[in-house]
Formats: structure tokens, C-alpha cells, sequence
DNA sequence: TTGTGTGCAAAACATTTGCACACAT
DNA sequence: ATGTGTGCAAATGTTTTGCACACAA
């Protein structure tokens, strides 16, 4: 049986394969450590995990693929408020928008179709056609609450 | 009679005084064009529309006093899928969102009361105590659609 | 004098690029 | 040979910082 791991692996060297390009063993390494920990992290991040558990890939390498995975559709830039751009791994999963803790950092994510449908009237009504778009909401999360002295 | 600007320069000399900070020349320069331009702007062009109008405020102060502005909650960071940092001078004006469109990069804003009851009910369902939020739209304006070729 | 402010140049940080070598076709 | 990929180090672009001098309390 086919899993959603060796799809994603199938999409991205078809990807490669339609651009000329090849699945290399570095590209490939970096794919397989996003399937496994599908979520929110930025290029240096990465960089310093790799670097960690001695994974052969360079700075350089880790930006390009990157680089890579957002033109294919792999990865979205999620724009905060940062020096640093973040990247979620979105593979096949559906829209959804971000609350973002101010404490612990942690990021939750959310989908609300009546948000989407308010959004989409909007742009309607400005005369705009949407290509993306993005909600994010920072605050405390219940566990940091929970936690507060105060 | 009491101008909007007036009130904005006393309410930052009031920052300011709280701080131990003075109300310096260079600091006056900076808030009195951003009174003038109320928009959505970055450090560097800032710093190159001073250059050009022979203002005479460094690159440093420009940096350091848009960090006290954010403090002080006169300036509010945006965040674009940009490397550099934008700013919007929000001053007294009710909060809003931007519809931002990838052809001329024009920022238009937008008020939907809807749009913000929805955001305070997912942050309450998800246990969260909102201090900030933002939505993006990008997409193609009303302008630029009627001038495409296609 | 002590605290704070400024400008300059250097440093720091994230990201991109040029180049030489490696590998596969 | 040619095209593509990698790693390194250098370059780039944005923002921050150290330092010496200026100014006001």
C-alpha cells in the first residue's frame, strides 16, 4: 500500500523531473526530515539540526531546496513578525490560518470556513482577486494562561 | 484649537518624558514627516527620502526611533513576505487589514466588523487571549486586473 | 559629572551568489 | 562534453552595536 510519505516523494521528483532537475541525496534528505516533522521552522533552524545529527547537507543546499519546495508547492512562507522567514511543510493538508503564542512561541493552527467565506466577500468587495491570503493571531495560549502568576 | 497633530506630538514627548527620553530634533524630524505620510513604509526608505531632502537624521537614529515609535504604539510592524520590515504609522485611526496586490504592491486597507467578530470567537474557542492580529490578502486590484493584457 | 543622543563605521545576522570541483548522461 | 548539484567562502542587504563626541540637567 502506498502511504502519504511516498506520495509526497513521488510529487516532489516528478516535480524535479518535469524541471530538468534531479533527487538528489541531499535534496532527498531534507525532504525525508520534513515528512517526519512536518511543521513550522525557519532556514537556520534546519541548518543547526542538521548539523546536529551530522546530516550532510550545506547552508547553501538547505536554501536552495528550500527554495525549491516553495516553488513547488511543498512549502508556504508564513510571514511573522521576524528577522527570519518561516516555512510550514503544507504537502496535502487543507488551508487553515495561525494563532501564534507570544510566551511559549507555539503555533496553533486553526481552519474556520466562516473566516474564509468573510475573507473572500471582502476582497469581492475591493474588487481584488485573491491569490493567498493569511490570518494570524498572537496572544497568550491556554496552557501559557494557565501557567501566569498574575 | 487642538490639532490631531498636536495631540500626537504631545502623546510622544509624554512617551518620551515617562522614559527619561527628551524630545530631540532628530526625533521630531522623523515623527513630523511620518504625521505628514501617515502610511506603510520601511527603514531604508526612509532613510533615502531623507537623503534626498537633505533631512539630517542617520541611518542609526532612523533605526532607533522607529523602535521607540513601536513602543510607544505609534508605529505597528506589518509583516510582508519582504526581507526588510514594514511599518504603519496607526496614530488614533481604528484598526484595519490590508489587501496587498503582487502587481503594483499598493496596500489598500480595509475595516469588516464581521471579519473581526470571527477572529475573537476562533481565539476564545482555542482558549486564546488575543493582543494582536493581522490579515493578509494578496491577490490582483481592481486596477491591475482592468489593465491586464490577457 | 552623569545620563542620554547622535553619527559613523564596524559588526552581526539572514540570505544569495560565484566559483571550482563532482557526478551523471 | 554538457548540464546540473554541491560546498565553500565571499558578497549582499538589513539591522544592530560600540565608540567618541555633543548636549542638557
Amino acid at each position: 500500500m502506498k502511504t502519504e510519505a511516498d506520495s509526497l516523494r513521488a510529487r516532489f521528483r516528478d516535480y524535479l523531473s518535469c524541471k530538468g532537475l534531479s533527487f538528489t541525496p541531499q535534496r532527498k534528505l531534507i525532504l525525508e526530515y520534513l515528512i517526519r516533522n512536518s511543521s513550522h521552522f525557519n532556514a537556520e533552524e534546519l541548518i543547526a539540526i542538521f548539523r546536529k545529527k551530522r546530516i550532510p547537507v550545506s547552508r547553501a543546499t538547505v536554501y536552495r531546496t528550500i527554495a525549491h519546495l516553495v516553488d513547488a508547492g511543498f512549502l508556504s512562507q508564513v510571514a511573522l513578525e521576524s528577522s527570519q522567514s518561516y516555512y510550514e511543510f503544507i504537502a496535502n493538508s487543507a488551508h487553515h490560518e495561525h494563532l501564534v503564542c507570544d510566551k511559549c512561541g507555539c503555533i496553533i493552527e486553526f481552519t474556520d470556513p466562516e473566516l474564509e467565506n468573510r475573507i473572500e466577500s471582502v476582497a469581492r468587495l475591493n474588487g481584488f482577486e485573491i491569490s493567498r491570503h493569511t490570518v494570524h493571531i498572537s496572544g497568550i495560549c491556554g496552557r501559557c494562561r494557565g501557567q501566569q502568576e498574575t
